[in-house]
RNA sequence: GGGCGGUUAGCUCAGUGGUAGAGCGGCUGGUUUACACCCAGUAGGUCGGGGGUUCGAAACCCUCACCGCCCACCA
């Protein structure tokens, strides 16, 4: 056995550890084995990402759940992999570009920027998988996989042209959500919608059939004035409704248009007089179908105004358009006002410009399955922890709408379609060299939605499909949870087409966000997100992972705080000290004889508290509480086995007699070796080599069975070893009331007449830190002797050497204290800058407080003279 | 507009019908032979407001307020 060093050193004992892990393919699934399968899928981080709190705090999750389910004798898959993120790598890229060679991608052409994403991914990439190594990660990484492998991006484009014929997929000219900054077209999921104050703006129209005479319509865009073909009113407004037929002339670019009825103007909003433009929203794009009004495209790509007929606005920037808009009407005295309007506009995710409604060409995919998906989470073929989390996904399943997978940009699976004049043909090759490929590629989420299976072969799929549990962030329900169960059942990749055989996993853990102290979300631009590998050099990562478990409640945002860190590192180094202190006396025995007869009552209250911690962390387990297993498991050893156990254990171990010796060392290997076990999860460096180090196993901890419960009888010892406790506790309240050191030896007289009590005292002794403790069940105080009363009868404290001891202790003491603020006297009065500069008032205050402690001083010390 | 969370000690959070808890921070005391990344003690809370159910509510019901999140075509 070796010896244990002072202190524990995380940063030389976790990378030795994972490095054996490693090598010896600890994390390698085998699809033979005959144990039950349990498996995970990671969410598969950005390819040149780096790891983030978010990461650390979902992939302890995901390792403690795969640790844990090895020690259960679970054959265990945790698949890792990465995704490439097409937008977010592209648009880093393209920053990039920007920055160094002041360039764009079209300046470079598509061939050129893709070898320089591949650049920029052989040199970012793969940083991530470092990261979740140090983190301590048991992912079987000769199973890791990318969205890009060849037969990943086989696999995705095979389930395109299989949707297309299908009839599921098709191309269509639609309202899309269009980013004007990274020019391409977005799914409904990526755009956010903010509250955005603006302007209301009030144009007037002229009516053409009653010159002279105005309606007058309330809009926050006026630049898209141009673009109007139609204003509309409800049919049933009693203001407006016999106009509806007549035309009114367009402010900008002069042209008659219709009033057109129709039944989705409200009529309280504004002036209850619509402009519609069908090009730019989407509602008006409705409007526009059902009454067969022509479509002006009045933007460019880019969020310029196209419009040469009015010179003015044409080539400006939306936003500035929109400022000149309504300094041209006003010239023309059609504004009649502008006020104040706070609305919500939509956000593209990634590049953070406001998206722009527009209608343009793309592919889009009617979702099957969706009647299915809602029917597998209600009946909880799948399990969502926390449940409420049933209801968003339901709510969004009700009311989905086609999925427009097509992007305009250069990084991602490319669509297998292919053009020749008018004709169109969807298929994996290209037809010939006459026909051209569709330059646009897929979400990165319609790759994202098969990771669960397709990152397995068809022999994996067979031992580990479904998977056991997915951990995930709520933030990506629909990108990524949702697609998933209906990929699952659409594609049907299981053993059977059974649908339980298909969902691509039973239960889905949702984490909580990750706050600042402040309550707001980490991010890049707030700087607020700590380095988790910062915190790996300061904590250690089984310090980081047990810290940040211990605070993440369930399902709910977390508010970070270091501290919580630190508290997490500290934990380690008491267990660290407990094992160094087990060490001390002897070698550990890796089967522990505990001869029930012979356990000392603390022993027994232990065991006792070891079984109810061991069924306390089972139930957690069962509902995804991490962060009860964590103050379980820190409650039970810190409190209960340091604290008490330990301490009262001390009187054996130091004592004579080898039998109780040998009984209590026995009682501290089994509860030691369970703690290893049930901590391996949270804490798996540390613990291996604290296994290692006692001898507790042969070999790895990784496989040991967790422990069981003994089901102790504490008998008539609960009863003793409480009142043992209670009266330690109330003693060293007394000796705390009565402003004693606790350095300064005392004695207590316990009235009580149980005849076991003698065979405690030494343990009480010790825990009290008294001279003597005498049993005397007819004692009778002097009066003044602090007393306390409890389920032990009466304890009374006596000052070892009387009152005068006390006395003198106290003098001492406060002798001590005078001295110290003197001295901080004495010192300001001789700094000259204070004397000369500081009012005069303040000195003097200082002089009489200097004159005042000298003369309590000199009192002081003339007692404390006369008493010895 | 609809939905979902949350509001408990200075801070971060536990606590789902039975005497208000932990850690940190504060204060007091401590070189007790595992640990100062420690030990012992202690102060601090009309559990967001109001109403109700109950012998009893931090917890259950109603309502209001505030914070956060999600969904939604009010220009």
């Amino acid at each position: 056995m070796a010896d244990l060093p002072k202190t524990y050193d995380p940063a030389a004992v976790e990378p030795k550890w994972y490095a054996r892990w490693e090598e010896s393919g600890s994390f390698r699934a085998d699809t033979h084995s005959p144990k039950p399968a349990f498996s995970i899928v990671i969410p598969p981080p950005n390819i040149t990402g780096i790891l983030t709190l978010g990461h650390v705090l979902n992939t302890t999750i995901q390792d403690i759940l795969a640790r844990r389910a090895r020690m259960q004798g679970f054959e265990v898959l945790w698949l890792p992999g990465t995704d490439h993120a097409g937008v977010g790598t592209q648009t880093a890229v393209e920053k990039h570009l920007r920055k160094t060679e002041n360039k764009t991608r079209h300046d470079l052409g598509r061939e050129e920027f893709l070898r320089r994403v591949l650049d920029w991914q052989d040199k970012h990439g793969g940083i991530i998988i470092q990261q979740l190594k140090r983190l301590g990660c048991s992912c079987d990484w000769s199973r890791q996989r990318y969205t890009f492998d060849d037969d990943y991006v086989r696999a995705v484009e095979t389930v395109f042209v299989e949707l297309y014929r299908k009839g599921l997929i098709y191309r269509g000219r639609r309202m899309i959500n269009w980013d004007p900054a990274a020019q391409t077209a977005l799914s409904d999921e990526e755009v956010i919608a903010q509250p955005q104050k603006g302007k209301l703006y009030y144009v007037r129209y002229e009516i053409v059939e009653e010159p002279g005479k105005h309606l007058e319509v309330a809009t926050t865009r006026p630049e898209t004035i141009m673009a109007d073909t139609a204003v509309a009113v409800h049919p049933e407004d009693p203001r407006y409704r016999h106009l509806i037929g007549k035309n009114v002339w367009r402010p900008l670019a002069r042209e008659k248009l219709p009033i057109i009825g129709d039944e989705a103007i409200d009529p309280k909003f504004g002036t209850g007089i619509l402009k519609v433009t069908p090009a730019h929203d989407k509602v008006d794009f409705e409007i526009g179908v059902r009454h067969s009004l022509p479509v002006i495209d009045g933007l460019h790509p880019d969020g310029r105004i196209n419009c040469p007929a009015v010179p003015e606005l044409d080539g400006l920037d939306r936003f500035v358009a929109r400022e000149k808009a309504a300094e041209l009407l006003a010239d023309l005295k059609l504004l009649t006002k502008a006020e104040p309007h706070e609305n919500s506009v939509g956000f593209s995710q990634r590049s953070e410009v406001p998206i722009e409604p527009r209608l343009s060409e793309q592919w889009f995919l009617r979702y099957p399955q969706t009647k299915e998906a809602l029917d597998v989470v209600r009946d909880h073929l799948i399990r969502f922890f926390p449940a409420h989390w049933e209801k968003v996904y339901a709510q969004w399943l009700e009311n989905i709408q086609d999925w427009c997978i097509s992007r305009q940009i250069w990084w991602g699976h490319r669509i297998p379609a292919w053009y020749r004049g008018d004709e169109t043909l969807v298929q994996l090759e290209s037809p010939g060299h006459d026909w051209q490929q569709d330059p646009d590629t897929l979400d990165t989420w319609f790759s994202s939605w098969l990771w669960a299976y397709e990152t397995m072969d068809a022999e994996t799929r067979r031992k580990f499909y479904p998977t056991s549990v997915l951990v995930t962030a709520p933030d990506i329900i629909f990108f990524w949870v949702a697609r998933m169960i209906i990929a699952g059942l659409e594609f049907k990749p299981g053993k059977t087409p059974a649908i339980e055989d298909n969902i691509p996993f039973r239960d889905v853990f949702f984490t909580g966000l990750i706050r600042d102290k402040q309550g707001r979300k980490m991010s890049k631009s707030l700087g607020n997100s700590p380095d988790p590998l910062d915190l790996i050099a300061k904590y250690g990562a089984d310090g980081l992972r047990f810290g940040l478990m211990r605070i993440a409640p369930s399902g709910q945002d977390i508010a970070f705080d270091e501290k919580q860190i630190e508290e997490g590192r500290n934990f380690a180094t008491k267990l660290w000290n407990a094992a160094r202190f087990r060490q001390m006396h002897g070698p550990s025995e890796a089967a522990p004889r505990l001869d029930e007869s012979s356990l000392s009552i603390y022993s027994i209250e232990v065991l006792a508290r070891l079984d109810a911690s061991i069924d306390e962390i089972k139930g957690a387990y069962d509902g995804y509480r991490f962060n009860e297993v964590a103050r379980v498991l820190y409650d039970f050893f810190w409190g209960d086995y340091c604290d008490w156990f330990v301490e009262a254990a001390k009187t054996d171990i130091f004592a004579e007699d080898p039998a109780r010796k040998v009984s209590t060392l026995a009682v501290m290997d089994h509860a030691l070796s369970a703690v290893l076990r049930l901590l391996h999860p949270f804490m798996p460096h540390i613990t291996e080599e604290l296994w290692s180090v006692m001898g507790f196993g042969a070999g790895t901890i990784q496989f040991e069975p967790l422990p069981e419960p003994l089901r102790i009888k504490p008998g008539v010892a609960w009863g003793r070893m409480r009142m043992v406790y209670d009266t330690v506790q109330a003693g060293r309240n007394l000796r705390a009331e009565s402003r004693l050191p606790s350095s300064m030896k005392v004695d207590f007289v316990l009235q009580n007449s149980a005849n076991w009590i003698a065979e405690e005292l030494p343990t009480m002794k010790r825990l009290l830190n008294a001279e003597a403790i005498t049993v005397d069940p007819h004692y009778q105080a002097t009066s003044g002797v602090p007393l306390a009363t409890g389920s032990f009868g009466k304890l009374f404290l006596l000052i070892a050497g009387g009152d005068a001891e006390a006395e003198r202790v106290r003098l001492d003491k406060e002798i001590a204290k005078l001295e110290s603020e003197l001295r901080t006297v004495e010192g300001k009065l001789s700094n000259t800058s204070f004397v000369d500069r500081a009012p005069a008032a303040v000195v003097q205050e200082h002089r009489q407080r200097k004159a005042d402690f000298s003369d309590q001083l000199a009192q002081l010390r003339q007692a404390r003279a006369a008493m010895d």
